[in-house]
DNA sequence: CTCTAATCGAGACGGTACGTCGCGTCTTACG
DNA sequence: CGTAAGACGCGACGTACCGTCTCGATTAGAG
């Protein structure tokens, strides 16, 4: 059902999708749609939320180690592997569902990092960065001359990670050290 | 008709809002909404190209004096004096619409003053700046608690247009200081 | 569309003709169906209310006349040479309907000239003779063998009519009678 | 399982009722239904000639002695001593099938007493008690004032029996009598 | 001043998709 | 083996908008 609703998603924008197109190319009835389902959103955010968490999965030791630049380039490597995916999954409609569902995951994975003292409130960074890397993405997926992994995953560290969520890494790091210099 | 648009838009999200709702509200005919405009994306756009106009408006004047920091707060100022229309226009689903018509302008203002050799392409310089400043617009109106203006212009300035648009202008203005020593 | 109804009542019982099968015979859409009827009873309503009304017209005017038998007559004549359409009322699920339209205005005929008094409450009588007739009528079109007109008409009278609706009009007579000598 | 569907029949109307409410009611499973009753109808033709037969026992000894009257009497008794069933089965769409499962029991109980030569075919005569009988004890039931037995059975008696059976029976014993006295 | 043409209303209509209901078939698992 | 549980395909339902069309009524400009 997934794959039907990609496959389709790759033919036409999301609001030109039927649920009876859907069923019809699942191979399921209109009905049985509604038996997994309650809406075509609802279809929609549980394949984004499925893309999104191989996304984290792979960032997410890189960040652990605060290695930002690596993180950038996993999920830049990843995306232009499957280049054809994320361009359904970022155009046509799609977004905005996917940007709900990167933001979900991002917010879960923040407040258990950011420091809420500092001066950028951490739900501010944390959409901040989603949302540009998403436009970023997003753009380079549009290009035709092809943009080389390494200069998307340059671009995403030095604007969009290292004004928000860096910044307040080095913050945290600082309170840490006060922290640890005291005991 | 746009008036009645917008007190509808303050009711319920875009997509429940029919035409014929709107029809009504404006005191025309369902068929009379036809002769102005063929669809109600086109109505929603002209009434974001109208408000976008009037940011620009109130921008340009400062950005010319690269007084970036003006800029950002005769924004906020005006959105603030408008809390109730740019709450409807960036919350309820007319977001997209409003940010196509921001990307435009934009880019049209953008193009005449960018460098194309900066190493940010100036494309993505202007969706990141347009796109998180929706953002930042948006999560200011959602707050309870009120936030000051000069904070969001702060964050808007320090955050979105320095990493970008301030960026490209340090490289411009170097290129020109370039040029005019030639000369 | 109500003879597109008729049509397809000859062709098959009244559930198993779905509106959608109304809509498509009558050359009109499924949606505009339901601008003229809510529902499929009420069209059927509508077709047995306007029989109902014809047979009534033939059968007052001989009834105001105390002549029974003439109004039986004309009856049968009547459905006789409308043997297909009243075939396709009497028998296939369209029955109930009729009925209910035929005790209707039954009633309303009855409740200007009953009496009261009778023995027999006027509804049981008006309740008796419309189904006994419909029961006789629809027996009348389920024959092979061709039954005589003047066959039927003396059954409806005598079994019918004259226990009930006749022995009240000889009630009502002889109360009138009796008003009339008084004064 | 009869139970159960007597108790829904008193809750809402025959149409509503679906399989799977009749299975929930009998603590039986849906598909089990189907072991029992091919059909919805199959089962309501169960219970009403179950309960027809009732009342045939009840009748049949008096009608064999001839004594009409208290066959209606006995008739009528029964069916006041259960009320409730019997507005159960005569409202609510159950009607048309139990008149189905009267008419074949008198047919076949009318077949072996009637006399063809009759002026009025038998299959009539059984058609017009069988359905008067019916809206008679209808009536009886939706009536809010209480109406004695005594005087439905009289109605029943003179407006029903007499006009149908008993002119057959009478025609009939004469024959009986001819024959008898050639013999 | 009148006639005509554009404009608007009201509403019928065909059409697509929606989400729901009940049907009857089928498979799987349990006792 | 028979039953329970539940997934499924199917057909119909009634609703909501869509966009098109026609028909009058109003009004404004041209003769």
């Amino acid at each position: 059902m997934r794959t039907a609703f990609l496959e389709l998603l790759e033919e036409k924008p999301l609001d030109q999708i039927s649920i009876r197109d859907i069923a019809a190319r699942s191979g399921i009835s209109y009905v049985t749609f509604f038996r997994h389902h309650p809406t075509k959103e609802s279809l929609l955010h549980t394949v984004a939320a499925e893309q999104v968490r191989r996304l984290s999965e792979l960032m997410l030791p890189a960040l652990e180690a605060d290695d930002t630049r690596t993180a950038c380039v996993n999920l830049c490597t990843y995306v232009d592997s499957h280049r054809k995916l994320w361009s359904t999954l970022l155009t046509g409609g799609a977004a905005a569902v996917l940007r709900e569902e990167l933001l979900k995951q991002a917010s879960e994975v923040a407040s258990t990092r950011s420091n809420p003292n500092n001066w950028l409130p951490p739900e501010l960074a944390v959409t901040f960065s989603v949302t540009c890397t998403i436009e970023l993405l997003s753009w380079w997926l549009r290009q035709k001359r092809p943009v080389s992994i390494e200069r998307i995953a340059e671009i995403q560290e030095r604007i969009i990670i290292n004004p928000t969520v860096a910044a307040d890494r080095h913050w945290t790091q600082r309170a840490r050290a006060k922290r640890t210099k005291r005991s």
